[in-house]
DNA sequence: CTTGCCCACTCGTCTATACGAGTAGGCGTG
DNA sequence: CACGCCTACTCGTATAGACGAGTGGGCAAG
């Protein structure tokens, strides 16, 4: 095993009381962030380190976990550490739900997938009728029973987002909402088309870390967290119609909302 | 030490090709969701769990890392590992920059958390004329020089954001803008005073693992991401006015945007 | 009673070792 | 040439042991 090029890598300050794995972790970070290791680049394997700052390799695998929870680098089993890749993010902007896009016909995941060329895929769909949690109920303004649409989307292959929708049984029970595919411009165009006018969303937003379910349906490395938005959409009678619980991988995702200065 | 509660916790599967030190965080994980362990309460210690699963205090502590990683439990050295307490949580609405709100004379987060029954402090408050980043430039119009504006926001003692204000100089400077307090309503009421009539607000949203700096800065516990911010303000004329750069701890905030469906 | 020390218990850091399992490339066999 | 095996290298998992350092309670000295 060849040594690592000297400068590439600093020493370890024996008379810190900082840690040896957080000092390597610093290092590797800064290397990182000097543009040093590239984005998909690998990082000196576990045994280069071990060699180069003489110390164990339990030491230098702790320097890798500092990392990986940062979300910065992410292990490959048998082939090594690489510096994670920047993917290509989704921009929400806050006109997407407006009747202009809707009256086009096709689904909005579609649309603005195919404008930056990317490859947009839906799958795992299941529709079914359900109990409503205690959340969603309160949403709906306390209805018992819902119906729940779920789906995931994914963008070259990549999942992206998970996504459940949750109805009164009344307004979506035997109508194309029930459907698997519910036709050109999704269950916003069939709810205008059943007499309830849209009037307005309302968008909770929160980020944290995945549960291990969230890490297996939307393949996430590890350091990444997940946005969690909850969206209710209102008729012009104030009633609730809609509610939608998405789940989406934070390193694809920028909101954007625009705000009224009134 | 006396052994764990019979039924507390189960037992490994031996035949399985789930890790050990995944299964123990399964049981633990589950354990916490079931309630078995409340908010704060102190989980097993390592010598115990040790004791139990026959296994090496590496493994155990493998298993607490995963769940720390999830945002579950905190560690305190000298005392144990704690189920995380789950923070009170900031609402903030999308109408948190209206007019009304603003001519009220008061700050909005001043105002919001005394309403809580929340103490609120500002801290960290830093002033100064500097170079724009090529991000903030580009959001401003390509200005050169901006005044920034850095403060970190905590709520009962708790640092629960950190922003950063830019403003172009021809617009701040001189003026009480560029002041350490800028006075009642804050900056945007001093930019409408200045001239500068509101039209609008854009905010962009991502949310990512905190650096090393806003872990100090935000005192994080890991697993706890942090929600980025940027908002951008319009005036009528259509310029940018300033650029709000915020670094939220997300374990602290939900946010609540209101969409027209039109 | 108060002070201060000590000790037991906690997690934090580090070493050394072992074996398992995934990957990729070389090399020999067919 | 094509296939499959072997091997070297990678990270993953687990053991056993050592010492450090923060915490809190008990106990003894003052």
């Amino acid at each position: 095993m060849s040594p690592l090029p000297s400068g590439l890598l600093g020493d370890l300050d024996p008379t810190s009381d900082r840690a040896v794995f957080r000092q390597i972790a610093d290092q590797l970070r800064e290397a990182i962030d000097r543009g040093r290791f590239r984005e998909g680049e690998k990082l000196p394997s576990e045994a280069e380190l071990v060699e180069h700052y003489g110390v164990s390799r339990m030491t230098v695998r702790n320097s890798f976990a500092v990392l990986q929870g940062e979300g910065l680098v992410q292990a490959e089993h048998g082939k090594g550490v690489f510096v994670r890749p920047r993917p290509p993010v989704r921009r929400l902007a806050s006109d997407r739900f407006a009747r202009k896009h809707r009256e086009q016909g096709k689904s909005a995941f579609l649309v603005e997938a195919d404008a930056v060329g990317s490859h947009p895929q839906v799958d795992s769909l299941e529709v079914k009728e359900e109990k409503a949690g205690p959340d969603i109920s309160a949403r709906l303004g306390s209805v018992r029973r819902v119906l729940a649409r779920r789906r995931r989307y994914l963008l070259d292959g990549r999942p992206v987002e998970f996504a459940t929708s949750y109805l009164p049984l009344d307004i979506a029970r035997g109508t194309p909402i029930a459907e698997p595919n519910p036709g050109p411009g999704g269950i916003y165009a069939r709810l205008e088309e059943l007499g309830h006018c849209l009037d307005h969303f309302e968008e909770e937003i929160r980020a944290r870390m995945p549960s291990p379910d969230e890490v297996r349906t939307l393949r996430l490395a590890s350091g990444v967290p997940v946005i969690h938005l909850i969206r209710t959409a209102f008729d012009t009678e104030g009633r609730a119609v809609e509610v939608c619980d998405t789940v989406m991988a934070a390193d694809a995702y920028v909101l954007s909302y625009q705000l009224p200065a009134t």
